[in-house]
DNA sequence: GGGATGACGACCT
DNA sequence: GAGGTCGCCATCC
């Protein structure tokens, strides 16, 4: 009886695998767009099933991945073409997908 | 079966 | 403007 459906799990790694580089989502964003009732979920997701998603184009709203990955996300980020500053990602302007969304 | 934890977010103080 | 607290759903012990 899983509150989350298959789908929904599907859609957020559709979402997550959307992201194109040089840009970045929030967890609430695509929580949001996969229809999820929290954004922990999109981390569950990640954590349980990262597969082949570009998870580290996924941070929070605070503009900054998480504490262990921190280091790992900005350095990935950062060859895409995200410069993160003193690590932490610009979510303003065309760097977030929010928009695209 | 129950409690604590975790890739988070938003609200309140 | 910054920090702390509560709520959210699922998993692990």
């Amino acid at each position: 009886m899983a509150a989350v459906t298959e789908e929904q799990v599907e859609a957020v790694r559709a979402l997550v695998s959307s992201i194109p580089a040089g840009r970045v989502a929030t967890y609430g964003d695509i929580a949001d767009a996969a229809g999820l009732s929290s954004p922990r979920i999109v981390g569950w997701i990640m954590r349980t099933d990262s597969s082949d998603l570009p998870w580290h184009r996924v941070i929070t709203a605070a503009g900054r991945p998480a504490a262990h990955l921190a280091t790992r996300q900005l350095a990935r980020l950062r060859a895409e073409g995200v410069l993160a500053a003193d690590g932490r990602v610009p979510l303003r302007g065309e760097n977030s997908v929010r928009h695209a969304f």
